[in-house]
Formats: structure tokens, C-alpha cells, sequence
DNA sequence: CCAAAAGTGTTCTCGATACACCCATGT
DNA sequence: ACATGGGTGTATCGAGAACACTTTTGG
């Protein structure tokens, strides 16, 4: 393996010592109305759950365990975001990025962990980038990946849907567009239940289809721990 | 900071000793008509440019560099792709793998490198799983950046753009689309010089407008060394 | 009968595709 | 004159966007 010259030998801290590796992971859920990270306090403000990884288990199975541990509650879907090379005081560290989705209702985060609005929560400048990346790409990933399963439970109305497209993307959606398009994805299954919710008509329920992956295109198909 | 409980105290090469880190660098260029590889000789076949980075370097310096240091040659484009895990004999090491491309005609790689046709060339699992994911990715911002840009001269003409297009997308295109296309999407800049070529009209020289951003999308806008 | 959310169709525009012939040059 | 690659236009189709009214229920 090419040792990359000349200045790692010149250091103490290189292969000889290891890199310090952090992994973070932003959970994202959509919770009465908003789109909602886990978070935990902070000296001052808030950070994002965060963990050294254990040497010998896959990442992604790291950033699993760091979510169990800090919040208590386990995510349905989980994707490497990036990984950052930051200064940490004086030192560096490699900072492995994950976005994780958690559906609504699933559960609060445990002790420490607490679900806090996107748009206000203070964050460090680093995990501030790392989650409005998360965002984009959980934005992205709702056109052309049925991701937007892992937010929903498991029977909802379309118009409960439709909340969650808008909530995450921040922006209006025409009703019968989005109930098109949505439908002639086949992604969803219609159930014969309704729901009776208010003084008005009854909403048809709907679930997702079991044969769909919902992992695809900015992921690689392999994962960790090849 | 969490350490991730409860193996991470029983393990003797936690962040205490810190963790192997690996770069390894996939660099595509279309030569002789044909998408290849800079691929370093192996004890059974070929490797990709791999290196230790320098601890206080962002990730992507040390790309470049080790591609400098392998093969010579300086890219015209990277970007992060993907962070595996990966068993390493009885280690696990963390690989942190890069795409890189660089104009045809740039160069040849240094002394031990070699540009190996992408679809014969003989790798490792883990590195012909890195080498199909650039591929997939590179074929996918064909679609929506101008990262063609970068596998091409500076002035070019159609025909030869649309062949670097089929040879990365491995389909023919029709002609008279991909001019449309092109030509729609607002990237180029049409010169006064035709180049005469052979017995047959000159063709129109391009080149790509300066005024272009050819990173996008899937690469977060921050890049390393925050 | 009224309030409130559920549900439903048509038109238009635009981008993508399929497809075939004339143009300028060298020999 | 002919061989060779350069260059052009039109018809069709499908996806996405804009847009308003009827239906079913509870009170």
C-alpha cells in the first residue's frame, strides 16, 4: 500500500497510530407537521447523535448502535450520507455521515435525545451541514425512490401522505397530481378499510407494497462490511 | 462523545489506537474509444491507486495526491464516492473511494500505472465493486452536470463529444437528439474554427462555457476539510 | 343544511424519441 | 464522380403542471 509521501512520515499521528473516526447520524422523522431531527444537548445548543465505531462491525451496523444507545429507538431505513474530514480542538477526524428515517408515532427519543424542528435547532456548524445534506438528499430521494415508506406507518390516506411529501419538501402539492402520479408509481396498495376521522367523508387507507426496495440509485448496492 | 458500548472497551484497536484508513482512487478517462481505468500492477492482476492519507489533510488532497504519486497525472475532476468497510487480511480497514477523471490526451500514467479498459480489467471484488459504482455515478451526471466537460479537450467537436457520451453510457445516441440536447442544455460555446479532418466536410469547433458549475446533486456543496 | 375533508378529469406544454436526407470536402 | 463524415427538421408520444367541482359524512 502506497504511503502517501512526504508528509506522512513526518507526522505522529498517521498509520502508525490510526485515524480517530467519528460516525453521526441524523434521524429524521415528520412529526405534527414538521420535519424533526433527533438531537441531543449539547454545551451550547445541540448536536447530532454521534459514536466511534467499533473496528470489526460494518459502519452502517455502528450507526445503528449509536442510535439505539442515544435515542433509544431504532430507525427503518438507514443510508451513508458522506464522509468529512474536520478539525476536532487540534487534532482531525474522518466524521462518517448517515441519514436515518424513523416513522411517526414510532416512539420518543429516550433520556437525553429529543425530536426538534429542522429549521431552528442549534446546531454546530459542521452538523448544521450534515443535515441540511441529509434534507436534500431525503428531498431527492422522495421523486424517484419509494423512501418516503419509512416515514409513514404501516396503513395512511393519501392525504396523510401528501402531508409528508409536503412537510419534507417544504412546499405545496397539487392534490390531484400528487394522487396521480403516486398512484401510477404502484407503489401503494389499496386496502378495502377506511377511516372515519371527522364530520366529512371517510378516507379510503392505503399501504406500500411489500415487493419494493426502496434503496436505490445514490447508494451503492453493496453496503458495508464486505 | 459516545463510545459506542459495549465492544468498543474489549477491542484493542478501538479509538484508542485509532483505524486503519485506506484511499483508493478510481480515474476514468475515454481512450482509444474505449472507458479506461489507471490500474497499478498486483501480485494477481491490477489494483486501483490506493494510499494512507496524511491526517492533517482534507480526504480529497490526498486523492490527489496519491494519484499524483502513482500515476503522474493531475485529474480535471473529484469527487467522494462511497466509505465501505472492509476485512483486510484479519484487520478491518475504513476505504474512502474517490472518482477522478481526466481528458483524454492528458498524458500517460507514470512508470507503474497502466489505463486498463474498464470492462477486462482484472481487480480485487472490493475494487471491481468501487469501479462499477464511479461508473454508474459518472453515467449518471452525464445525464444532469456538465461533467462530460472534464473527460474532453478544450475545443472539440460534436461528433467527438457524442462519442465520449456513448462510450461512457456504452449506447449508441442518435445524432440529431444528442445535438438538440446538447445544444438546448446551454453548456456550450460555439467557435468560429472548423477542423478539416479528413476527405469530408470540416466540423464546427466547441467548447464548454466557462460560466458552468460541473459539480451537483449527489456531492455535497461543502466539500472536505471544513 | 352546513362545514369539512375526500375524491375525481381535462387541457396544455414541453421534453424525449424516432426517423432520412443534403452538404462540404479530398481523392 | 464518389466516398466520407458533418449537419439539419418534423411528427409523435408521454410526463408533468394548471385548474374546480361533486361526494360523503358528522353535527
Amino acid at each position: 500500500m502506497t504511503r502517501i509521501s512526504p508528509l506522512a512520515q513526518a507526522t505522529g499521528s498517521d498509520a502508525d497510530g490510526g485515524f480517530a473516526v467519528d460516525v453521526r447520524t441524523v434521524l429524521l422523522s415528520v412529526i405534527d407537521g414538521g420535519l424533526k431531527v433527533a438531537a441531543l444537548p449539547d454545551a451550547d445548543g445541540w448536536q447530532l447523535p454521534r459514536g466511534v465505531p467499533l473496528p470489526s462491525l460494518p459502519l452502517d451496523a455502528a450507526a445503528r448502535m449509536l442510535l439505539a444507545e442515544t435515542t433509544g429507538l431504532q430507525e427503518d431505513y438507514l443510508e451513508q450520507l458522506y464522509t468529512l474530514h474536520v478539525r476536532d480542538g487540534d487534532a482531525w477526524i474522518i466524521l462518517i455521515s448517515y441519514l436515518a428515517i424513523i416513522a411517526a408515532g414510532t416512539g420518543s427519543p429516550g433520556t437525553e435525545a429529543t425530536w426538534i424542528d429542522t429549521r431552528s435547532v442549534g446546531f454546530s456548524e459542521v452538523d448544521r451541514m450534515v443535515l441540511d445534506y441529509a434534507i436534500v438528499r431525503l428531498q431527492a430521494k422522495l421523486g424517484y425512490t419509494t423512501i418516503a415508506f419509512h416515514l409513514m406507518p404501516e396503513r395512511f390516506t393519501l392525504t396523510e401522505l401528501q402531508d409528508v411529501y409536503e412537510t419534507v419538501l417544504a412546499m405545496a402539492l397539487d392534490k390531484r397530481n400528487f394522487r396521480r402520479r403516486i398512484l401510477a408509481a404502484n407503489m401503494l396498495e389499496q386496502l378495502d378499510e377506511t377511516r372515519r376521522d371527522g364530520s366529512h367523508r371517510p378516507a379510503r387507507l392505503y399501504r406500500f407494497r411489500a415487493d419494493h426496495d426502496p434503496r436505490a440509485f445514490l447508494t451503492p448496492q453493496w453496503a458495508d462490511g464486505v
